[in-house]
DNA sequence: TATGAATGAGCATTCATTCAT
DNA sequence: AATGAATGAATGCTCATTCAT
């Protein structure tokens, strides 16, 4: 029992190392470029090993984005640490982590833009990308509400209102949407695209929606909406 | 040289009648999908027929990219209309026929992202997204100017200074990024991110945004970045 | 009638034109290298041209080769003259127009090594070769008698024994292979086999054969085997 | 240790059983006419096995020139034993292990005549012809020279003068065109071109060429280019 | 567990040939 | 007589997958 555990541990690592080596692959040759014995040499193993551990090559692109989403959960659940209210200059110099403004970011970003064109394509990747940005909708939008005053500042009883909910949930959509939108160019043109141009386009985006939100009482659609 | 010319014509119809046929295949069954035979089959013609217009299967994508790229670039020109100084809402409708609202929108973005991923490791399909976005840079920069009021109004007499540009590409930046983003989005969830959820979106992004770009004497820039 | 002969001969200009053109590109690209579309470029004409005046590819490639094989004939039969009884230096000497001396021979044995290739396995170009040298050795064995001296000189009645005979096309078989083999080496060797070395090998193969051969009453089989 | 030695001679064995297979469909196929499928099919295994050991087609065809090559210089090896002083029919008679008097010798042959075609536009081919034969010529050289009487008896005190090299060389250069010569005709021409018929010629051609080399003093070049 | 040799289906590509003009 | 666009069969090659060791 106690091998079984060992082992089990062991294959758990393996997988690691070979998705890992996928991540690598998958950043220098692209996704269409990746084939299971470059996988198999970056990971130090034989192609048989990669299909001893895993199923098929989806299986392995499958691990391989798997790993590159746990770590940006990851960073997200440190990131989403309470915010100040109303401290929106560093909310936004937060998600900043989001954008492919270091060098690991690129590497991350790169793979996650490969699997975008795969996703459309295939059905298991489309889903986990869904589930994904869910969960990332869910975490910012929890965060997003600390950025609001405190309800008793404001004047009202009830913890969140449904209202504020539906705000904070859009705010995240805008929030991500940008990331998305400002790391998708960046990643295509990083010459143009260093890392200040990203931070002035985050911040652009951000601040002035964000400061409405923060803003009591206010909602964040337009006002030509109301 | 009439007849050169009506073949050349031919030509450039055929080529255009298989990068469409590209197109349609991409859009079914992904990039790393598309065998040459269905190209050749959704156009009506013999594989050999493809590679007699075209000198790879490359080739082929190539031209089917630039098919869309000039679809959208030709539905710029179309709405980089004059704008009333002001009218941040009626620009920011106009901005959202780049997003994928319709079946014809979410048929060219879904094409426009599986490039995306092969452009990654593809230095011609690189180039071309670097250039197709330089250039809508710069027509959506020119067009964001006429948001502001004109030069008298704001007692200048010199036509758009130096700021004022920088301040417009900077807007031009935020935006691309904001339709990316939300395409990117809506393409991947196209349950959840239905016409409105996109449209809000948007507008959340924007409207703050292009409200202070179209005042006159403010920068775009955050405060705190001041 | 007389429209009917002028398209003959059109026809048969043409036809040489492009078997000169498939002689061209043989000589370049190699046998197997060789297209259609490229032969009918350098002939001038369209493909469909080609196969127009011609039945097959296959076609093309014979009558490229019969081209190749009347110029040496036509050669042959102008170097045949009647030799000087004796004198052999003269015979050898003239023999030396059938190895790849100079440009025009270097480019009919390139073409004529890359048929011997493909006739291997290709019972109508195998026929011809044999044909041809046939003719060629025939040619031979009657030149060579004019090296002896006269019967009359000899004291014999008869003008040609059959022993005779038999001796000048054992000659000619010899002489033949001494061109082949030298001209094989010279073409797939052309730096080390420039003109000297190719004519001092034919002489030192030729000289002392043909030398036993001129003089009267003695047979040019090595005296072992008598 | 062990174990990759091994390997690597199934490899190198391998190798040679699918080279000696080509050599096989060369021999009824013809070159052009060599499908790496039905290589495949004769060596037993399937195609992905063929590219498994060789990186591509033309790989495999130099693996089938090479081993035909070794076969030759092997025997080459073989035959070059020391010659009797003055032996020039049993050096003659030697040298028609060379010409294409047997099966086996038929095989080589036409597989050997085949790539001469190709080596004509192909430099690795041609590079491998050059190589060979320069190889074949010093061996000839060498071995020629044991038919000359040993140095003392013809009064000289060094062991071989650079004449006599020269002398030698040239005389290799006339067997080896003899072989060729004699070969391609006999490949090209079977039936006519039994062995007997390419053993007379080859003495033919070498019997009075050897005797004035074989005999001291003498210079195997024509009197009358002295 | 781990290996890597072997498999074979699937692909893009080539090119002689056809045929409507 | 001549064109050249279109055909489609045939080939080399790739690479995920299998399996005996």
């Amino acid at each position: 029992m106690l091998k079984t555990k060992k082992i089990s541990e062991k294959n758990r690592e393996q997988r690691r190392v070979i998705a890992n080596a996928a991540i690598s692959v998958i950043h220098q040759a692209g996704l269409e470029g990746t084939r299971l014995r470059d996988v198999a040499r970056a990971a130090n193993v034989t192609t048989g090993a990669v299909t001893h551990y895993f199923d098929s090559k989806d299986a392995v692109l499958v691990a391989a984005l798997e790993e590159v989403v746990q770590n940006t959960l990851d960073r997200i659940d440190q990131g989403m640490a309470q915010n100040q209210p109303g401290d929106v200059d560093a909310f936004v110099a937060r998600m900043s982590a989001y954008i492919p403004v270091d060098e690991e970011g690129r590497r991350e970003w790169r793979v996650w833009l490969s699997f975008w064109g795969r996703a459309i394509a295939d059905p298991v990747l489309c889903k986990m990308h869904q589930d994904y940005y869910r969960a990332f909708t869910d975490k910012l939008t929890i965060s997003l509400l600390t950025l609001r005053p405190s309800p008793p500042a404001r004047g009202v009883t009830q913890a969140t209102s449904a209202q504020e909910m539906a705000m904070a949930r859009e705010c995240a959509d805008a929030v991500i949407a940008a990331i998305d939108g400002i790391g998708t160019r960046a990643t295509l043109d990083p010459d143009l695209w260093d890392a200040e141009r990203q931070r002035q386009t985050l911040a652009a985006l951000l601040s002035p929606l964000l400061q409405r939100f923060a803003s009591a009482g206010e909602t964040v659609s337009p006002p030509s909406k109301g």
